[in-house]
DNA sequence: GATGAATGAGAGTTCATTCAT
DNA sequence: CATGAATGAACTCTCATTCAT
């Protein structure tokens, strides 16, 4: 039986409840969007009858929300930690920010492209926070490129191009990214740590493209 | 004013029939996505009823299905129309290739909404045709950053990984870009030439970020 | 080229306009019933658009109208016909009423299908009007048996149901005969004029099945 | 008074889901066709919303499948029995196939109805299927009057005709029976086996014909 | 006459949500 | 907590009919 006590240390159990419906939705809506997705197909992919949901959570609304402001909060925590162990150098800071997004990005694959493609599904007050922590998030991009240019770390005449394109093109990975494609998730993480380093005119990293 | 008899000669005259419906179903669908989008919400932008449009397609599906086929037709023929047009040398290549991906995506901002977040309503066998021509346009990018490295004027080891980020950010300005924000589209093609330039290890452009 | 004149004396020209539609109309409504059947199934059978449908007939309903009322009545005009060209003798006369009840729906077979299940869809008052001629057309069979028996000629004791029995028989044929099949329609008469006068009690005839 | 509580133990109580919406579907659908009826028609009828319907059948289409895959069973099921009981004698056993169609069709006038005009609304392989049955159906009649004729006990050098017409005709009266008029149910029966035991050269009866 | 675009009503069906059990 | 029947609104799409051209 799955999950049966004690087989299994590390197995983990299928998730119930709130767990379950919150996995379940991220995985239909990433395939078919928010709108696309009914609240059947979430409650059945999660185990449950469409009613049961409703004990769980007000609305269909809500899943969305819940999904998407765990993400975005998670993310920010998680930037915001690897910044604090990255020291002071805009380089090694820079390469901590592109580490976190992008394993967190693929981690979360499928919660992701609903990070991206739903947040016009979220209605408002929801929205507009959302959009808030985003900004934050931009931000500790910009703040690290921004002070790599001023200790004339980074060269770029471009900072604030190139800390949202980093951004873009490290969000971007969880949209084409297959675990068994050619490249691991630490492979990529080097390689786009390189790129963003281009991009602001950061020095020639000694090679570890894996 | 706008529409006004006679008044302009360059005034160009709403459209009708097909062409209205297209266009109000890109507008209204960028916004709202596929699914999120009805029948009537397209006819009504368009200014006829729900039935008439089935005059000009035969179900909503196939109204994505023109505007995505279109889109993706006329990126790539401008792609190639402007690499015919940049001569041999492979950074005035990625320029124009950047420069056409910039203001492609500009021109048609809310059309490439479309094209990115709603390939997954895209029902086959449209959906496959559409991501062969996406691989297409990819690889345009990739043959001319390719050919850069090969003839040691790029310098980056990381070739694919830059010509898939360089689309990756070329396509989404048209997620953040406002014509009355800080930068002309001008402007930001050539911030962005810079930065792909930047990526691929190409050489230093004298200024010209405007 | 189809229909060039001359070519063929006997070859019967395509119908055009109102036969045309009313030979369409018979011919999609006999397979899908008044309600399952559009207007456009009808004008594009027979040729023409459906807008072009309303410059000779004012409905769809008037065209099934149209059709029931012109059915009817040459159903009853052919059996008053046959009738009086039978002369006298009750088998005779009972002899050609199933004759030309059988060959009239043999004939038309898809025109009397409708007859017998699109009465439903028949608006008042043509409605009733069609009922009261197909009562007529029943009393004929009556009118023929009830003589034949009065006159001792036919031996039943059940005229009305018997009389009753023999149109419902022969109406019915246009169900299931199929001109390839195993009879003839003249064998076919043959045989039900034999059924026809077993059920009415009248003498046996000479062996004549074909 | 009608399902008043507890006051008359063999009050059917009114039909409630499933059988609710059948019952309502055979009134309306007989009296409108399948494709003069819509779901809002049968569900109103039913007392509950059209959409409520869809919790019990799949689509109209299978609320006709059903009432005409249960209809034709139970017709065979119950002639099939009727035969089992009716001995070896061929008049008893025609007499026996007459009494149960005619009962049958009496007691389901309206299912009777459908049965026969909505066959062409019946999608495949339902179609196929319920053809076959009435196949079946056919070829009981076929045997008994085959095995009387072989017997000699029934005369008609016409077996296989009267065959046909003997179902049509019973199958018929569904079409104008009403309980109100001048025969019962049960002199209705009689005199349609006197009719069958006619047409196929039987012996003639004592006088029952009530 | 004929066409084809248009309409408004209504078709079958799905949906988010509620609630008695 | 969970279910499954129910609802009423909304969905995509088709229809009979009209009318400018």
């Amino acid at each position: 039986m799955a999950g049966a006590a004690g087989s299994d240390p590390t197995a983990r159990p299928a998730p119930v409840g709130e767990a379950a419906i919150l996995q379940a939705a991220i995985a239909v809506m990433a395939e078919h969007g928010y709108h696309g997705t009914s609240v059947r197909d979430i409650a059945e992919r999660a185990g449950l009858s469409a009613g049961a949901l409703y004990h769980h959570f007000a609305s269909k609304q809500e899943v969305l929300a819940t999904i998407m402001e765990r993400g975005i909060k998670a993310l920010l925590s998680r930037t915001r930690t690897a910044l604090d162990g990255a020291g002071d150098d805009p380089v090694a800071r820079l390469r901590a920010l592109v580490e976190v997004q992008i394993l967190f990005h693929l981690q979360d694959q499928r919660g992701t492209l609903l990070g991206t493609s739903e947040l016009r599904a979220l209605e408002e007050p929801v929205r507009t926070r959302h959009l808030a922590k985003r900004a934050q998030q931009q931000r500790l991009f910009d703040a690290v490129v921004a002070d790599g240019v001023e200790r004339g770390v980074f060269a770029t005449p471009l900072a604030s191009e190139a800390s949202r394109a980093i951004v873009v093109m490290c969000t971007g990975v969880a949209a084409w990214f297959s675990p068994s494609g050619r490249l691991s998730g630490r492979q990529l993480v080097a390689r786009y740590q390189r790129l963003a380093l281009a991009m602001v005119g950061g020095p020639a990293p000694e090679d570890d493209t894996g």
